[in-house]
RNA sequence: GCGCCCGUAGCUCAGCCGGAUAGAGCGGCGGACUUCUAAUCCGCGGGUCGCAGGUUCGAAUCCUGCCGGGCGCGCCA
């Protein structure tokens, strides 16, 4: 839009700018200010101008001022131009500005904000990733939410997004579920078994044999102890179905979906695994030491290196995950995000490591490092286990406190700030959480469109310029205006607190000009001006809240 | 010991690629429903931005050191 009102204005001042510095001024900062007594909207320059300049930041400003005031391009939008403090310059926008904020949001609608990527990537998600012999716990949940919202986040920037989900499906811990599953199902045929002693012993272990026995029933009676290959692998490969498809069915109710789903197996299988082995050794980044294969990881900012192959022969995770990270190198376009659980942040080095001794770039990758949640029930810590099975699961904290209050909670705070969630205070205050704040306000726009409506007045007419604009209606346009700004920046950070955050901005502010402002009853024009500040604030809310894949009701 | 994250109001946390008198929610106290949804609003109280230096017109924000908390530092995954 060539004409909008932000751009009008910050050509005027770059020209101003210009004008006063005797220079070329290619990008002027305008912030709303702290303090509504200094203007709507409020810009530095001066002060950085000052340094160039070598003069007095004030003497700049009035200049600034000066150029502005004569300039046709923004006489209808200024209404006053003031130079304050240390040489700030504070403007007082008209209601011509105001209307024309508003309608160009209006006609955006959803679209308002969207596309603010300067420059769209392939993108490559991967997240969750939780090994399948079990649930994924309350800090998967946070993972998954923060993964997901970032992926629809990204996707909103303009960046073309994949998200992925990579299963452990191999190697020991799996060999262990077999084991235990294969322990219940004698069990379940009164045999005398045991899960081994490092074994999972959660319930869902249990549930997983009822379903084998129901499958398989009792083709494997009598032997369940003492399995052969054939059996060993039975239990561990169905089982890990199972159990991949009751965490998959965990996500899907948690509104998380995955484009792609890589398997560990098959890189073992086809022999990628030994062959990205094999070429790092060609190229000289391993070597051997007390019968182990070294990747020489410390020569790519590692810490120390690592190793790939045991004295044993068996191959370690991380030779798979240099199989998996090379793959996705190759197959992706412009950049991988992992999101891990903080407890993995050692693992960054080696991976940026295995992409730099491939000849990758190893910036391509990006590993996000999502803190821990501590669980508290009533105020005391309580402490999770997954072979123990006391963990909290991400379908429980979902039945307990629901997907809008979780997604919404999980992500309000920074992925780099450890949460203390108290279960029996979530629950609780559910009726408190500050979901239904961002919630009620969607659903008070929808109500005053709906008695508009009732009311016989035409809700989609062009807004129209109010003849004064109050405090409360500045202050809601101004952080409506400022949502592209917002989503941008969120999506640059990974950051989607960033949209939680404005998101009760926009809300309060919302519920304070409904209190003061009359909508449907006022005369025509402020009624056309606010019922599109009403139609924008719907738009921009529903839009956030859906970057979160939390719900935006009509009615509460 | 080394690495990463955190330390801001009683509690939970925003703000951090430098800008005006540091914010919100919760909790506390006091108000507002004959009027578009009171899951809401308005008002009051609440701070050595962990500590100490440094950088500069200006530091919660950048740099250094220290203190406190979390998580890592396997031929585990």
């Amino acid at each position: 839009m060539p004409d909008a009102p932000h751009e009008i204005l910050h050509d005027a001042l770059v020209r101003a700018a210009s004008a006063a510095a005797g220079a070329p001024v290619p990008r002027v900062e305008i912030t709303p200010p702290a303090r509504p007594e200094h203007g709507d909207l409020a810009t530095p320059v001066a002060l950085g101008l000052a340094k160039v300049a070598k003069r007095p930041p004030r003497q700049i400003a009035d200049e600034v001022v000066a150029a502005l005031r004569g300039d046709p391009a923004v006489a209808e939008l200024v209404d006053g131009a003031e130079v304050a403090g240390p040489g700030f310059i504070n403007l007082r926008m008209s209601p011509a500005w105001y209307a024309r904020i508003v309608s160009g949001v209006v006609a955006a609608g959803a679209g308002h904000g969207r596309g603010g990527a300067q420059r769209p990537e392939a993108v490559l998600v991967e997240f969750v990733s939780v090994n399948p012999t079990g649930p994924p716990h309350v800090g998967h949940a946070r993972q998954a939410a923060l993964g997901d919202s970032i992926a629809r986040i990204l996707a909103f920037a303009g960046h073309r997004v994949t998200r992925e989900y990579y299963v452990n499906d191999y190697g020991r811990q799996m060999e262990l579920f077999g084991e235990s599953v294969a322990a219940r199902y004698a069990q379940l045929l009164g045999e005398d078994a045991r899960v081994p002693e490092d074994g999972y012993r959660g319930d869902y272990v249990s549930d997983v044999a009822a379903i084998l026995h129901v499958e398989v029933g009792e083709r494997y009676a009598g032997r369940a102890g003492r399995l052969d290959a054939d059996g060993r692998g039975f239990f561990a490969r169905r089982g890990g179905e199972l159990m991949l498809d009751a965490i998959f069915a965990e996500l899907e109710a948690f509104r998380v979906h995955f484009d792609v789903v890589s398997h560990e197996t098959p890189l073992h299988v086809s022999g990628d695994v030994e062959r990205r082995l094999d070429e790092l050794t060609a190229a000289g980044h391993t070597y051997v030491d007390e019968g182990a294969l070294w990747f020489r990881s410390s020569a790519f900012g590692d810490e120390k290196d690592r190793v790939l192959r045991r004295a044993n022969g068996v191959t370690t995770y991380l030779a798979a995950d240099v199989a998996y990270h090379l793959d996705k190198a190759e197959r992706m376009g412009d950049r991988m995000i992992d999101i891990l659980g903080a407890d993995h942040h050692g693992y960054i080095g080696r991976l940026k490591a295995v992409l730099a001794a491939s000849d990758h770039d190893p910036d391509r990758l990006e590993v996000l490092i999502v803190q821990l949640v501590s669980l508290l029930e009533d105020g005391e810590a309580r402490r999770m286990s997954k072979r123990a099975g006391t963990l909290v699961t991400l379908g429980e904290l979902v039945r307990d406190i629901g997907v809008d209050a979780a997604r919404f909670f999980l992500v309000e705070r920074s992925s780099d700030t450890t949460m203390d969630l108290d279960i029996g205070l979530a629950r609780e205050q559910s009726q408190e959480n500050p979901v239904y704040y961002v919630q009620y306000a969607h659903a008070r726009c929808c109500a005053l469109q709906r008695k508009a409506a009732e009311a016989g007045v035409d809700v989609a007419a062009s807004v129209a310029t109010p003849g004064d604009v109050g405090g409360d209606e500045r202050a809601l346009v101004a952080r409506l205006a400022e949502w592209p700004a917002v989503a941008a920046e969120a999506a640059a950070r990974r950051a989607p607190h960033r949209v939680v955050a404005y998101l009760k901005d926009l809300s309060r502010e919302f519920h304070a000009f409904y209190h003061r402002s009359q909508v449907v009853d006022a005369p025509p024009a402020e009624r056309a001006f606010r019922l599109g500040i009403v139609a924008a604030t719907r738009a921009v809310i529903g839009t956030g809240l859906d970057l979160i894949a939390v719900e935006a009701p009509e009615r509460m």
